[in-house]
RNA sequence: GGGAACUUAGCUCAGGGGUUUAGAGCGCCUGCCUUACAAGCAGGAGGUCGGUGGUUCGAUUCCACCAGUUCCCACCA
């Protein structure tokens, strides 16, 4: 074994020989199922921190559950990105001069489907290297034929039940894409706008002054309108406006929509551009002026600003005013404005006919499983986030005026009759069963939200709508556990339990795990264009993907977003060094080892670790279990540095007898075994060094051996005398650091913890090389003397609070100037005793507190008094016999 | 405008009504190339637990208010 771990090797040989072996391949059988649907990354994306994060919590799920014996299912998949790949693929042809219109449906799918096939496989590829444990032969990609006849057939479903129509909306449109959006699409950013205040005049000379930030859509407008209450303008309902610009008269309107207290109480009504005057317009059946085209220039509506873009006319407009007389004033004004999700393209609200998905009665499904608990969220905070978007959600605008996609499949007979069906077949059968011409149909020519095939996901992937009873989706739904970003709780979580429940009657997975956003250092978010998000390949290769998903894990608890740090991939690389350099110890001490029988200490040792082991695991497996990935990676960490190494190991030195390293080597694949779901690669690595097992065989597939748990089997008294031990050790070394004690002499005690005696006596010797010694009175003259004071074996894992306080005594020769600066130092700590015995007497001695704290803590209040005095008392004595020696 | 969360060591965070007067990792300081590992070993320094009140025998921990930070939702022009 080479002293340096090198991850690069070890890792591409392993991916392949899992690959190659079908290792997490899962088919039914009799064991319970764990299943996951992996969170389909973009076809088209490439790989970053996010997916790192997502895939590494999602392994270490899948391998953890696996070693516990579940029949392991983690479905992987792309998702076809309806928006995100279209917009790239027009602009790899517009690059090439092409227009994607001129170009055609047909030619343009063609584009589309070559542009997924050479870069649809990088980020699968990419997602490999991670060494994540999905079952490649279930990859799914959702234009995949079976995934876009689900997607087909419960769009028929939902349209037969009512829950699916068609009509003319104000929807939030994306000029850039030129598409429709839903209400998730749009992303409200702060901006810093101008609020104009705009005169209408009166024909008599006397004019209403309406406040507006859009004064290109004046325009537009078609009434004025105030609230119905308004003292100030009672008088002008029923009156006419003229539009400023235009030589149009609009009629003033009361409504109960406007609000009194904005700008001047007077609200421009524009039904073809902004969501609430479109309501006032049905209302009051206002004529509808659109001044915009598709891709938000102004249109011949807009006379003499035709062909401007909304900013352009905007300036114009406002300049334009002014000059006329019509602008009273402006001001700053600092409002939200919706943003494309993709494009970032201001959206337009417009007006237009598109599909929709009714969401109450659907809703009203994803909200009972919250309430009831079948659906946990975690961390449990969201539950009133989700709870608020479900109980408020509009109607889904699903259709897309895009070409990549699952086409609509609703087609129109020449008089706009309209025929839903699954497939064109069926579509024509019913056409002609009503008496059309089956060749006159037209499908529609938009496709549907990407969200509106990834809601299908966890039932698509086991082909529910092929076969509801096919032996898959029996054995493998509902799925365990779902891990995402909550960024995506409405766009795709909760639409997938609605979607569970409806089409299958149950939920789509029990516990949904929603894991922060990573970030940098500053707390931004990752971002290709602030370009601080690293390339995870990059840390790959300077790390190893062990280490990256060490680092990623480590970088902050369930819940929080995650600051991202580099150093933290250097600390996973160390760690997995640390480890390679443990087992090369134990290879080494095979050579070594020889047929003796194992020595008392040896065999402690042994005894002690076996314990930690134990503690290590329950622990390890309750905090996986509760997703609290963060706390079981620290607890690794330091147990396998600290205990494992730094005690155990130090304790097995120099080599241990033959019979026990066979022990310890069980020990050894345990620890393994419990770090595998977080760093594969070096654990399966190892573990093949370690047994020696073929190359087929895998720890991944090793099982674990059921924990032990905290419970009696643990010896709590010899964790608490080693830990007083190692306390013992580290104060003795101290000493020896803080005042250059060269040597030891002797070492001490006046144990009253006789049963720890042994134990200590054989820790101490071990590691400080002198045999501890029972006195029974405090030495006299010159010595060193220092309390040791232990909680009781180590802290990460109880809360059980066994204090052990004991006294040594080191002889050792000190210069004068140490003694001083000995004395020195005593007296400090003779000051912090007194001070803390002052708290503790005023605290028993106050009735109240005798009165009314519970026994127990009256009785730690005393041995904590008595503790003190004790320390108190020797470093009296301590000090008294320095100044006299 | 509504909702949620956060504020503990230089940084990132655990913790929890009484834990010998607060824990970890990283960083920092000191001494070591000790034959598994310098990607290492052995030690160390560093915090009046955001502020103010309240509840309590006792609060960093519970409550209220204040200040600051962040996120989500919302058509107020």
């Amino acid at each position: 074994m080479e002293s340096r771990y090198a991850p690069q090797g070890v890792e591409a040989r392993w991916r392949k020989v899992w690959e190659e072996h079908r290792l997490y391949r899962s088919q039914p059988d009799e064991r319970a199922a764990y299943t996951i649907v992996m969170p389909p990354p973009n076809v088209t994306g490439v790989l970053h921190m996010g997916h790192v994060l997502n895939n590494t919590l999602q392994d270490i799920i899948a391998r953890f559950y696996r070693l516990k014996g579940y029949n392991v299912c983690w479905v992987p998949g792309t998702d076809h990105a309806s928006i995100a790949t279209e917009a790239k693929v027009v602009a790899r042809l517009r690059a090439q001069g092409i227009d994607k219109r001129a170009l055609g449906r047909e030619a343009f799918l063609e584009e589309a489907w070559k542009w997924t096939h050479e870069h649809g496989g990088i980020i699968v590829e990419q997602l490999k290297t991670l060494g994540i444990s999905a079952d490649w032969d279930r990859f799914r990609f959702t234009l995949d034929p079976p995934l876009y006849r689900a997607v087909m057939r419960s769009f028929v479903r939902l349209y037969q039940d009512g829950l699916i129509y068609r009509g003319k909306r104000m929807i939030h449109w994306d000029p850039v894409a030129l598409t429709a959006l839903s209400d998730e699409e749009v992303i409200y950013k702060e901006r810093e706008s101008i609020l104009c205040y705009v005169r209408y005049p009166a024909e008599n000379g006397e004019y209403l002054v309406i406040a507006t930030v859009r004064p290109e859509t004046i325009l537009a407008d078609v009434a004025v309108a105030v609230h119905p209450a308004d003292e100030r303008y009672q008088h002008w309902i029923g009156r006419r406006v003229r539009v400023p610009l235009t030589d149009r008269f609009v009629p003033v309107i009361a409504d109960e929509k406007v609000d009194p207290t904005f700008g001047t109480g007077c609200l421009k009504v524009t039904p073809a551009h902004d969501p609430g005057d479109y309501e006032i317009g049905e209302r009051h059946r206002l004529p509808i002026i659109d001044i915009f085209t598709p891709e938000a220039y102004l249109n011949e509506h807009a006379g003499v600003y035709a062909g401007l873009t909304r900013e352009e006319a905007r300036q114009r407009i406002i300049s334009d005013l002014e000059r006329l007389g019509f602008l009273e004033k402006t001001e700053p004004y600092r409002h939200s404005v919706g943003h494309s999700e993709r494009t970032d393209a201001v959206v337009e609200p417009r007006i237009s006919e598109q599909w929709f998905v009714k969401m109450k009665p659907l809703a009203d499904l994803a909200l009972r499983a919250v309430k009831t608990g079948e659906v946990r969220l975690i961390p449990e905070r969201f539950l009133a986030t989700y709870r608020h978007w479900l109980e408020n959600v509009k109607d889904w605008c699903i259709s897309r005026q895009l070409w990549w996609g699952h086409r609509i499949p609703a087609w129109y007979a020449p008089d706009g009759q309209v025929f839903v069906a699954a497939t064109e077949e069926e579509a024509r059968a019913a056409a002609k069963a009503a008496g059309y011409d089956p060749n006159s149909l037209r499908q529609d020519e938009d496709v549907l939200d990407t969200w509106f095939s990834s809601w299908l996901w966890p039932l698509s992937v086991f082909d529910f709508f092929e076969d509801p009873n096919n032996v898959d989706f029996r054995y493998y739904y509902p799925t365990q556990t779902l891990v995402t970003a909550p960024e995506i709780l409405f766009f795709w979580v909760a639409r997938m339990i609605m979607a569970g429940y409806y089409f299958a009657g149950k939920k789509p997975f029990s516990t949904v795990y929603l894991h922060g956003i990573v970030r940098d250092k500053q707390r931004r978010k990752m971002s290709k264009s602030l370009g601080n998000s690293p390339d995870p390949l990059e840390l790959i290769r300077n790390y190893g993907a062990d280490a990256v998903r060490m680092g990623i894990v480590m970088s902050a608890p369930a819940g929080n977003d995650l600051l991202f740090d580099e150093t933290l991939c250097e600390q996973g690389k160390n760690f997995c060094n640390k480890l390679w350099n443990s087992f090369r110890l134990i290879h080494l001490w095979r050579e070594k080892a020889v047929d003796e029988p194992p020595s008392d200490f040896h065999l402690e040792a042994y005894q002690w670790f076996e314990h930690i082991l134990n503690l290590l695991q329950a622990e390890v497996e309750q905090l996986i279990q509760a997703y609290r990935f963060y706390e079981a990676a620290h607890l690794l960490y330091r147990v396998i540095w600290e205990q494992f190494c730094s005690w155990y190991l130090e304790a097995l030195k120099p080599v241990p007898a033959r019979s026990l390293l066979e022990k310890v080597e069980s020990q050894a694949e345990r620890l393994l075994q419990l770090l595998h779901p977080l760093m594969p690669y070096i654990t399966e690595e190892l573990w093949h060094q370690l047994k020696g097992a073929p190359e087929t065989s895998s720890i991944s597939l090793s099982s674990l051996p059921s924990s032990t748990g905290s419970g009696k089997e643990i010896d709590w008294n010899l964790l608490d005398a080693v830990q007083l031990a190692q306390t013992a050790i580290s104060q003795i070394r101290r000493l020896q650091q803080a005042f250059s004690i060269s040597e030891v002499q002797e070492i001490y005690t006046l144990a009253y913890q006789v049963a720890f005696f042994p134990t200590l006596r054989r820790w101490i010797e071990h590691f400080l090389g002198k045999k501890l010694e029972k006195v029974s009175s405090s030495p006299t003259g010159r010595s060193l003397r220092v309390v040791v004071r232990s909680t009781g074996a180590p802290s990460y894992f109880l809360e059980r609070a066994v204090l052990h306080q004991e006294i040594f005594f080191l002889q050792a020769e000190l210069p004068n100037q140490k003694w001083e600066e000995l004395v020195h130092s005593l007296q400090k700590e003779k000051l912090h005793a007194e001070s803390f015995l002052e708290k503790l007497r005023a605290k028993l001695l106050n009735p109240d507190f005798i009165q009314k704290a519970p026994p127990e803590v009256i009785e730690k209040e005393r041995k904590k008094l008595k503790d003190t005095e004790e320390r108190l008392r020797l470093l009296t004595e301590q000090l008294e016999a320095l100044n006299s020696g």
